[in-house]
DNA sequence: CTTATTTCTTAATCTAGGTTAATACTATTG
DNA sequence: CAATAGTATTAACCTAGATTAAGAAATAAG
């Protein structure tokens, strides 16, 4: 990613930060304005709702960008927390750094391609949560990040389909059975 | 929006489409790049599902860009429609044109930002769709975009929400009541 | 106006997925 | 290698919202 080490050479206090398993990047309530380039590892982010229930919003692998853009965007304490699934090597760098006019035109298509991806994969999730069933999704998830299942805990997975553990494991039995 | 009328000139063939309420801009299947502008009125994009389902992606009013940016950006056939829900105005103009490079430094950052804000909302309806009730949703709406409920049916309200007419209806029953 | 069509409401019934709880399995740590 | 803590499975029961159906209100069209 050129792309990415020109936005960190206009920032700095950038450097790599190695997070181990479990670390925290981000939690609610703080004001931040920073975004994580995943050099390698895994991260994700998500709310804790009023009745303290975890909704994972997206994992980030290798070569992803992970942020709480919907509060940076409007200003407001972060909703997210960000911690590490499995120890990390990440780039912290300001978000602003994204847009800035100091960035080439090249640059700026080249973060645009990104956001538009982005906000892609974004509309499909939305969709797909209005639309699909829980084993629908399941197996859309499967084809889409086949090596996640294999570091992420099912509960986890669950989480990120919008339903309960015990519900993903119900769907998983019936498959295996009629296979 | 300055920025859009430069955008405009780089492609000779936008112009001001009238469009009459229920006529499409986009149906499933079709292979297109363009976005919409709202110059006036009030569009929807959404798709129908195996069932013969309606789901609402989003709607369009006064100033909003309307596209289906999953489809553009992975190069697939259109999944969603888009039709109007009251007679509009709106400037059809090939998305590429976003973040082609003959656009200058500060064109390309208001996109930018444009496309952040877009990615916020997303970022927003998905840990909606996750973590809240029906009722929540409705009343989140309400705030939201406080003139939709006067301009668009019920039975879409309900679609865009994820829930179906009926449940929309029971909803409002019990909160008129409760007050 | 009058008829046809769409929209909204209400109510009875159904179901996907939630909740609770008990058990087994797997990691982690001291 | 215990002991502890986290993870997954299974099953009984519950509930938000879906489905179906039918009537009432509102819009549109002739």
């Amino acid at each position: 990613m050129e792309n990415l080490n020109y936005i960190l050479s206009l920032n700095p206090a950038a450097k790599i930060k190695y997070v181990k398993k479990g670390e925290f990047l981000l939690r609610e309530g703080e004001n931040s304005t920073q975004a994580f380039f995943v050099k390698m590892g895994l991260l994700r982010s998500y709310t804790i709702d009023e009745k303290g229930k975890e909704h994972i919003f997206m994992f980030a692998t290798q070569g992803w960008i992970i942020a709480d853009i919907e509060s940076q965007e409007f200003n407001q304490p972060a909703k997210l927390f960000i911690d590490c699934i499995e120890d990390s090597d990440v780039i912290a760098f300001n978000r602003n750094l994204f847009s800035k006019l100091e960035l080439s035109k090249y640059q700026l298509t080249k973060n645009l391609n990104l956001l538009a991806r982005r906000a892609a994969v974004l509309q499909r999730r939305v969709l797909m949560l209005m639309s699909s069933t829980a084993k629908e999704r399941y197996e859309f998830f499967l084809e889409t990040y086949p090596e996640l299942p294999d570091r992420v805990p099912q509960r986890m997975i669950a989480s990120y389909l919008g339903i309960t553990p015990e519900a993903l494991s119900k769907i998983r039995g019936k498959m295996v059975k009629s296979e």
